[in-house]
DNA sequence: AATGAATGAGTTTTCATTCAT
DNA sequence: AATGAATGAAAACTCATTCAT
């Protein structure tokens, strides 16, 4: 599995402490409350360097967007790698959400709530790699649909961001939390894939989708 | 049925030329962007009496929320009222969410994109209102399931952030997207509740939950 | 003997009010901290009422000084009436003015510290009453060279503001000394007029000057 | 003898420059009427370099007041050193004085008017560096004393403060003065020590204090 | 490639003062 | 005379970015 967030260490190349640092000062200080030299000092280089690698403060946020989501994309394929009931794909995309979440806190913080302050990011972006990933939500209900194990009358581009919203909201809650066991992240994915599955599935066919029998 | 949003008018109280200027105002430059002389100069007052009725810039905004959320919560109490049905109450909380936002497209625009740019907002403010607003989604569930319409074993307060989550998901991408027409709001209100309903009903009795026979 | 100070009542004459509540607003917050709505507030006037009765704040700064002064300038003349003795006479201006600072702690805030931070006071303004009050000093001394009692050298009019600094600087001082009773105002009082006028005395003729027989 | 006035030249250190810009435009438009850009200008720098090297503007203020303190006691120990009777350090002491105020009129309007505008200076402050100067008039008081010259009865500390605030105020009537002839310094430096020494002299005792035989 | 000193644009907010009532 | 809501001018300061070394 990927590492998503690398260890920071002198001997690393200047461009990943940069981004480690800044995933760090993101986190903790917010997108516009972290200065670059903030980052620098973090990062053990001087403010300037940072421009060497990057065009300017919001190209190192769109750069760790960027970078983690290529590495959440490895480790989403790898996690579906061989599951084929889509049930079971969709458990396996919301649980792979979630402990991403969990082990990696400040990435979280930066993919949650600070990637959004980006005017940037919101309004002109095209997050390609947030695509992809929501990509493999439309893929598992499409080919739901294709075997009949799901209603064929819903549309796919609509229930993925639907169900990306409920991921994506119980995230934020759950990042924001002061007290986080209200939000248990298991149970929340279980609960919202049973729901979404079960509101999907085909009825009128005798397939027992998304249920052991 | 409340206005949620006034018509400018000199004769207006200046505190509401204020609301509805900087509604105007942050939807169209964003919360940062927008600065305080722009809304001055549209509500028609002088840069010092908007600080006469509002701490400061971040207090427009929250105070929008607040006032908003009032006249929302206003009209969908309106809305829901004589609803006794769990799926058919849902159904009316997702087209009345999506009829506001249409209905009112800046208005949209600063709930949906500039009120998460606060700091304050996310990270500090208890939005009692916007709780209020989702414990509708609470009870319906909760009700539903004392009435064995709905799953026992799902946890009311997780699909409560579940079921707004997907419905804030599209509203987002139904504002931001350029072309508008990819989001049929009435199409996704209609499919999100059913895929909701459907997948919290509950199978083992015989009520029909969410279908007409 | 004059009020100096008077007791603020709804009762008074707004003017009076509005220079009472001034006063004590000043010595609080400073002159730039303090600001108009504070005075109206403490004299129980509305804001603009104070602009009926001064031209600007500065203005009631300048007044506070005028009316003050002339006060000051009465009671001083009083202690003073029937003194004969230069040195005496001396003496008893040091207490008197030492004396008016005790008993009015924010007027003589007010007096040195504030009014001096008036760029008008300081540079444009020509303060007669000031004058008035340190030409009694001059005439002291005067009066003492035509007697023979004091040296003929020394100029009155550089003595009378060498005296006046003397009592000021330990004015100031004992106005913002934290621990006051470092500043022994009565001890002062004698020290100085005692060592001015033994620095004064004119030691070729016999009279003893400054010194009971 | 130290320069306490530097000659500004773009070769000088930045920091120095601002200095003495600074020290020229507070001279000219007063501490509150000084604006950053004017003094950036002044130094020839931009308005942010001012930040790298004061924390504020009142910042400034208080550095122009330590380092040329500190460049003023220097020269006073010079001036004083191998002068032993009391009466004569007195003399040079306000000669010193007296003299720097002439030398650098732009340095003397700062020191007698702007910094005295300065809230914090006068309130929150502890100006070491003109305790250390007055001390000097405060030990020329203690020695003479000690060896019998000057009245065992006076207290040097009250003394001390006496002595500056006649110099003082003398300082703030020549810096003020529209024509200063009027005050002669030389004369009213002979004159005010002559004062002092001669009142302050022990009269009980033979030796000719502060006279020559 | 790396540095870090220097730059300078840009805006909220306060509050003395005004004036319609 | 009195009010107090409304006005609008004015400037310190920050920090992302640059570029000479």
């Amino acid at each position: 599995m990927a590492s998503v967030e690398s260890q920071s260490s002198s001997k690393q190349h200047k461009r990943t402490r940069i981004i480690d640092a800044s995933i760090e000062v993101f986190a903790e200080k917010g997108f516009r409350g972290a200065r670059i030299s903030d980052i620098a000092r973090k990062a053990e280089v001087a403010d300037g360097t940072i421009y060497l690698y990057f065009r300017n403060k919001e190209d190192v946020l769109l750069c760790i967007f960027e970078e983690k989501m290529e590495e959440i994309l490895a480790v989403l394929h790898a996690r579906l790698d061989g599951i084929e009931d889509p049930f079971e794909r969709l458990q396996a995309f919301a649980a792979t959400h979630f402990q991403l979440l969990r082990d990696h806190p400040a990435l979280a913080q930066v993919f949650q709530v600070e990637l959004r302050q980006s005017h940037r990011f919101l309004r002109e972006y095209r997050p390609e790699k947030l695509w992809q990933y929501l990509q493999v939500i439309e893929e598992i209900v499409r080919e739901g649909q294709e075997t009949g194990a799901l209603r064929a009358d819903l549309d796919p581009f609509l229930v993925k961001w639907a169900i990306f919203g409920a991921l994506d909201e119980l995230s934020i809650q759950w990042v924001l939390a002061r007290k986080r066991e209200r939000f248990n992240l298991d149970r929340a994915a279980s609960q919202v894939v049973e729901v979404f599955v079960g509101g999907m599935a085909n009825r009128s066919n005798t397939s027992k989708v998304g249920r052991k029998p």
